[in-house]
DNA sequence: GAAAATCCTGGAGCGCGCTCCAGGTCAAGG
DNA sequence: CCTTGACCTGGAGCGCGCTCCAGGATTTTC
């Protein structure tokens, strides 16, 4: 099986070591497995969570409810309601795109004033 | 001329009146016209200012930027440069809505993923 | 003209999400 | 071996963007 230094982790998830770490103190990622001398290991399973991670993160999924998602994930019956979760995650990434976006049309309404008022 | 309380002003522009003050020390707002008394009075073109601030705080932009902005806006003669930064500010939103939609793509083939495992 | 509501200032405090540090242990190359 | 670099832990510190507080002045309402 191979596995991955934190460096390598970390190179390979896009986190820095010591967001790793922190992660893993916050019950974001489960305790990593250790070499001998209490060295990090990290899986192919580490690695694929922490894609998953990286994807709620990047969608502005707060630390806190990741956190609350590991915890379900702790459970392999509770499939179905994570798959819910992560649903009712990807409509709040729709809503904040939709807002975003409005935002801009408004931004671009100003610019297109200033424009008008001759620049 | 109509003028606005803080408390009117903070209902008005969505801000609230402690932020309106932050916004002032900052530099973000020109001074606030007051009363004899010592109390703020905004006028519409203080709202209007705060409309676009929301504008560009809701799509991202951070406080020291639009601080850097808001001095540009003191000199009259630099609205064209003005109108440029908020180009590229629209730019910056468009990549940032792009990389959303882009992760939640991938949020969305995860999600898939898992409902093919039996969910 | 008194009571209640609103506002003032300066500065401290906070929630989030990391990031950095000291002081030490472990691992790989020559 | 021995050096060099990566890693360990616990805890402090930080940057951002507000938010709250004390102690006091002002305005509004009745």
């Amino acid at each position: 099986m191979t596995t991955y230094s934190p460096a390598q982790a970390a190179e390979v998830s896009g986190f820095s070591i010591d967001t790793l770490r922190y992660y893993e103190r916050e019950g974001i990622l489960r305790p990593i497995a250790r070499t001998s001398g209490g060295h990090r290991a990290y899986t192919d399973g580490d690695l694929g969570w922490l894609d998953l991670v990286h994807c709620l993160r990047d969608t502005g999924m707060p630390i806190a409810d990741l956190k609350q998602y590991a915890e379900l994930a702790l459970d392999e019956a509770t499939l179905a309601a994570r798959v819910a979760l992560l649903e009712d995650h990807d409509r709040r990434v729709q809503e904040s795109i939709a807002a975003l976006r409005g935002q801009q049309e408004k931004l671009r309404e100003k610019i297109a004033w200033y424009r008008s008022q001759g620049v």
